[in-house]
RNA sequence: GCCCCCGUAGCUCAGUGGAUAGAGCGUCGGCCUCCGGAGCCGAAAGCCUGAGUUCGAGUCUCAGCGGGGGUACCA
């Protein structure tokens, strides 16, 4: 927020070393850990460390490094910067005090005037695409997809936020034997069977996987008729597929009506968690291109080519890069009868992203069970010369489980989003808070399904990606403390001591002994443009979802402690209204990052 | 066997190599004549083990132990 304050004072503080002849390491400012005042803070134990080390030898490093602290203070003292009102060196560190009114008068009317751009970057110059949301069709959409769906949306609209100019694509698998399982099935059963309704549809298509499913697997004890009949189903099933991918004009037909219903319901969800996808691939397209790829890797020499002896196309990623010990192992990418696999797939996708899209970089938002199949498609795009292969990034999050186990449609073990969804609301509703009975049925609806899908939201985005995480429905949708509505609801606290002050006041002058409250808000504030580059920069949007709760936690507290509205003095009252408006202001911004709406009551 | 991820409070999780390791849930104790109690204030309780690197390690390296995932024609 402040960067060129900063820079003024580390070229004082470098210009002084270097006349002294002291070699300074770059200095990194942080904030001053403990509360109650306002400021920057750096250390200087790795000056004195690489002094010690070059043998000039001055004492221990704590002590030296807390040596050279004070001189800086003593010189800064002497050659005062503005907007600094007082120093301190202690235990090593120089700390440097903000002088407040000017800095919080300016922390406030920033983000007044930029609204929900504030904390916006400069663009980067760049172009990203997430890869995300991307279900298989024919399938309903779990509490799985969702974390998938809703860390790909919060990173996107982080890295956008960021300054990148950022793709959503989605790549849903519309083909394989899972998908004509079901269609089999369909066909042979269930023709015309299909209920209207969007959700029930889809969830319907699941419940004909899973019959389909146990009429095809094999069981204990199965009577010889049992076993013909089985076999029977698979064949046609075999038979369906081969149809299917010659082309069979009436197997087609069926796949697309039945795919239809598929999409549509995954369209309804995703405009229900407001995810606008700009590219759609689909596995089904990408099948020929791939098929290209590879005779061209055998060409070159990088892929083998077994299907002479029976065998399938291999690349042995570990030999072709002199390496030792199984890392990337052996990777198949083409079936011995000559048809795609995902990785080739994968392969043909890259190279259309990078050729057609011209991504700077690519990331892929998929579970971490998969890996093994993401390093070993960058290396075969490395080997093959293909430079971008280093801008791939898979982002691998820890797959959702629940307390009983792993999901397992095959066993009935799945917890649907939408189910999940509406117990949400309507737990929110049966809250009935006597602050939204007066709004109208709809509103009511509104509000009860943005503090619902808030409460799922945050429950996913508040563990780091790389862990799994076990569904508990009472966890994901409690209201209380490290929440969704939790922050929700200091937004709303913020939205009713506005709507009672009536006016809102155009400026304010930061005068008044500030309460520690008031001086860690600001702090905080202050900080959320740094923690949007952070947090695009890492990919990881559980830092965001920290700081939002870190502003509410301390709004809440400021809330408590400090009166607004029944403040007597004119002046500090406009000064903590403003100060008010831009908590509310930042607290929707940060929130919006995680793909959670901000309500004006709740 | 080999590869990857994880191990922090009773439970679920945070913690850019730096000052006093933080939250939530649960437990215990306070706070509604006061801007919305989906809230606030307080208490008890913690870095798997062992070496190493470093002025400094929860954080980096190696080994061990424990858990999860993956490991040639599924996605």
């Amino acid at each position: 927020m402040f960067g060129s304050e900063q820079q003024a004072i580390t070229d004082k503080i470098n210009a002084f070393f270097s006349e002294n002849d002291i070699p300074l390491v770059e200095l990194k400012w942080t904030p001053v850990p403990f509360s109650g005042e306002w400021g920057v803070s750096t250390s200087f134990f790795q000056t004195a460390a690489n002094e010690a080390r070059s043998g000039i030898g001055r004492g221990p490093v704590p002590a030296r490094a807390q040596e050279i602290a004070e001189q800086a203070k003593t010189w800064l003292e002497a050659h005062p910067v503005i907007g600094i009102h007082h120093l301190e060196a202690v235990k090593g560190y120089l700390n440097l005090y903000f002088s407040t009114p000017e800095y919080t008068c300016n922390v406030v009317n920033t983000v007044l005037s930029q609204g929900k751009d504030f904390g916006k970057g400069a663009p980067q110059g760049e172009r990203v695409m997430v890869e995300f949301a991307q279900p298989n069709t024919h399938h309903s959409f779990h509490i799985g997809h969702y974390r998938n769906a809703i860390l790909g949306e919060s990173l996107s609209r982080l890295v956008e936020f960021a300054g990148f100019d950022t793709i959503r694509a989605s790549y849903p698998g519309d083909i394989g034997l899972g998908v004509i399982t079901v269609l089999w099935i369909y066909d042979k059963f269930y023709r015309g069977q299909e209920p209207a309704d969007v959700h029930e549809r889809g969830q319907w298509l699941l419940k004909l996987y899973v019959e389909a499913t146990n009429l095809l697997t094999e069981k204990e004890n199965e009577t010889p008729q049992e076993t013909l009949q089985r076999e029977s189903y698979d064949a046609e099933r075999r038979d369906m597929y081969r149809k299917w991918d010659a082309g069979d004009p009436e197997i087609r037909r069926l796949w697309e009506e039945t795919r239809a219903w598929s999409l549509e319901e995954l369209r309804v969800i995703l405009a229900m968690l407001e995810i606008d996808i700009d590219v759609w691939f689909f596995e089904s397209e990408v099948d020929e291109p791939s098929k290209t790829i590879v005779t061209e890797l055998i060409e070159r020499g990088i892929a083998t080519d077994e299907r002479p002896e029976g065998g399938a196309v291999i690349v042995k990623i570990d030999e072709k890069l002199g390496l030792k010990k199984d890392k990337y192992r052996t990777a198949v990418i083409l079936r011995s009868d000559g048809t795609s696999l995902y990785l080739t797939k994968d392969l043909a996708l890259a190279e259309e992203k990078f050729n057609k899209y011209h991504v700077d970089r690519s990331i892929y938002v998929v579970d971490n069970r998969q890996s093994l199949h993401f390093q070993q498609a960058f290396k075969i795009l490395e080997l093959w010369g293909f430079e971008q292969a280093e801008k791939c990034f898979h982002l691998a999050y820890g797959f959702v489980s629940l307390p009983e186990g792993a999901m397992s449609a095959r066993r009935g073990r799945l917890v649907l989003f939408k189910d999940v969804a509406d117990q949400a609301i309507q737990r929110v509703l049966d809250f009935e808070s006597e602050k939204t009975s007066d709004l109208s049925e709809h509103q009511r609806l509104e509000t009860a399904s943005q503090i619902g899908l808030g409460a799922m939201a945050y429950a996913m985005l508040s563990v780091d990606n790389n862990k799994d995480i076990v569904f508990e429905m009472d966890e994901a949708l409690s209201f209380d403390g490290h929440t969704g509505p939790y922050i929700q609801n200091a937004h709303v606290r913020a939205a009713s001591i506005l709507k009672k002050a009536g006016t809102r006041p155009e400026s304010a002058a930061y005068n008044h002994r500030l309460d520690s409250h008031e001086v860690q808000l600001i702090d905080l504030i202050s900080r959320f443009p740094d923690t949007v580059q952070q947090a695009a920069q890492e990919y990881r949007p559980l830092i965001m979802a920290a700081y939002a709760y870190d502003l509410a936690n301390t709004f809440h507290s400021f809330y408590h402690a400090v009166p607004v509205l029944k403040t007597e003095d004119e002046t500090v009252r406009q000064a903590r209204l403003r100060l008010v408006m831009a908590a509310k202001q930042v607290l929707a911004n940060a929130l919006a990052l995680l793909g959670i709406t901000a309500p004006e009551v709740m």
